[in-house]
DNA sequence: GTGAAAGCGCTAACAG
DNA sequence: CTGTTAGCGCTTTCAC
């Protein structure tokens, strides 16, 4: 098509199209470009493909987009995609195992270059078998088990204990630690620096752990686990922290529910730093991870993988520093309103 | 490669893949299926496409990923894409018009089938232009000014006017109209509602809007805006209607900076239902828009629209509705707390 | 029922 | 500097 106006190879137009201009005179780099200008041509990716055996796709899997949480990390991987002229292709898991293995396996098909998996926490097997096939992977956010591939989270050990000292030595009495069941690594050590940190200054820490169910967003349920607490805590200075933003909002709402004041009746803190926590009440504490650095860390990381094959693979583990943003909710005195 | 194995021609095994088992022997169907198995086969998408013309691959343009709005829509789209076996591409344009108009390109490029249009709403032109070109486009959530294309969207217009009617028949005195900037047809029409809805109960409707600059949190301009509303309607009581979630977002916000109490001070109430709005104060009154389902019908009506192709092209025009949900935030008197 | 052959649109090796 | 040739992995005619 355009070789046959420019009167040239097709061969020729394939190189100008991928801006090898050395190859040509200047008259001829001139003729094709003019005509591909005057047709507007674009050169079919899918043969392209075919051919060089690069798609020029970045598969990316969701645990669950739904959370607010995923947006800026998805954010920061598209960014990076972007910069590197990868095109992402984004699944949504849906909080589900065996739909986040179909993903991948989608992915796969679609000749994707590599994959950023924001897993669901269920499939390490699986994707281990996939790293050893040498499919290119990067894991973000919840690290897998064992660190055999990729890795870029944030420091939730330190972080959490940070937050559980802050707030001991502020005043609080017991803090409450508010969770789901452990089903990812990231839960898992926010749970562990909890009872750490928790142990020099209450004598049970384990006790003041509340795990309420996955997925479900049931007000009663916090309801419930808030009475408890109160109540075996009575004549204490209370405080909760949520493993994340999700269970956050669900004991701000339980409180509200129950009229319970943030921090007069129990102070709050904890993970997300979602956009809507600093305006309830005078502010919630929060840590703050570094999603979209996450995000886009994880994905050049791949792209230097993919772009660069080397023989002995050593896994890089990334870890980044998550701010603590300490707000009105864990004032033992409450800011004077007006 | 199978079909060596299976001691067929790859044409057979072709044929397998696709499901026409009525071309071949169960003999030959059993072998083919059983080394298919064994090897794990999977067909390469790229050769698929070059030859047949059809990708798999729908796009879908959005106009700010970190709208937590976005997410949601994102998911109908991707599950209505994924009941029809087709594989979704994501591209964020940071509302940047120029950047949605390369993100489309792109996307084109990419041989896409259909491309699922969440506009900035200033490429109207160009999207006419490829539409016309016969690139099969539905529009979601923000129309375009002419409706020459696909559409689904909300019904912004009658929702604005019963939230409207109904705050200031419970008995507030004035609502001011907080918006941005009106480069989107979804603002033009709130606005124009608050207007038309606002004129039976105030004289000067026009007083009360307030247009924020648009992609800024800037939460002085907001306390600026706020403090002209109380100074200007004193003795009078107020509420304040959102036009989007992050002007919401940051009126809260205000308010708070200020010291204000909501309902007492300021009633708050408008666009959207984000999760934390039932969390702030008594409840805010919001109109939640089904999202969901306008992404899952845009997407479907796209697939529809690949699948058969017509002569005559009729475009549709979906309007969904939405569903107000009245809180604390509008009521006269506050709900007791505790 | 099955296969041979052509070709999708491009890139890469080799030749000139 | 430029073109010829082959071929990526699949689907699709057409022939047997």
């Amino acid at each position: 098509m355009i070789s046959e106006k420019a009167k040239v190879s097709k061969t020729t137009v394939s190189r100008f199209l991928n801006g090898k201009y050395d190859f040509m005179s200047d008259k001829t780099r001139e003729r094709i470009q003019s005509i591909v200008e005057d047709l507007d041509y674009r050169p079919n990716h899918a043969a392209r493909s075919l051919k060089s055996k690069k798609t020029g796709f970045i598969g990316m899997t969701i645990s669950d987009i739904e959370n607010p949480f995923s947006s800026i990390l998805i954010k920061g991987v598209s960014d990076a995609c972007m910069r590197n002229e990868f095109q992402l292709i984004i699944a949504n898991a849906d909080n589900s195992p065996i739909k986040e293995r179909r993903d991948i396996d989608s992915l796969i098909d679609r000749q994707v270059e590599g994959i950023v998996i924001y897993t669901t926490g269920e499939n390490n097997e699986y994707i281990k078998e996939l790293h050893e096939q040498g499919v290119k992977i990067v894991i973000v956010d919840r690290p897998l088990e064992k660190l055999f591939v990729d890795t870029v989270t944030t420091d939730s050990e330190e972080a959490t204990a940070k937050m559980i000292h802050q707030v001991y030595q502020a005043g609080f009495e017991r803090i409450a630690f508010f969770t789901q069941p452990s089903n990812n690594i990231p839960r898992i050590l926010r749970h562990k620096a909890f009872l750490d940190a928790s142990k020099q200054y209450v004598e049970h820490p384990e006790k003041l752990v509340y795990i309420a169910k996955e997925h479900v967003n049931n007000a009663e349920e916090y309801v419930d686990m808030l009475k408890d607490y109160v109540e075996k805590n009575k004549g204490h200075k209370l405080a909760i922290f949520t493993v994340n933003g999700v269970v956050m909002l669900n004991v701000v709402q339980a409180m509200n529910i129950l009229g319970l004041n943030i921090p007069k009746d129990i102070a709050v803190c904890g993970y997300d730093d979602l956009n809507w926590t600093n305006v309830v009440g005078n502010g919630i504490s929060v840590i703050a991870q570094p999603s979209y650095e996450v995000g886009f860390q994880g994905a050049k990381l791949l792209i230097e993988r993919i772009k660069n094959e080397e023989k002995d693979y050593v896994p890089k583990y990334i870890e980044m520093t998550s701010e603590l943003k300490m707000r009105g909710s864990t004032q033992l005195e409450q800011r004077p309103v007006k």
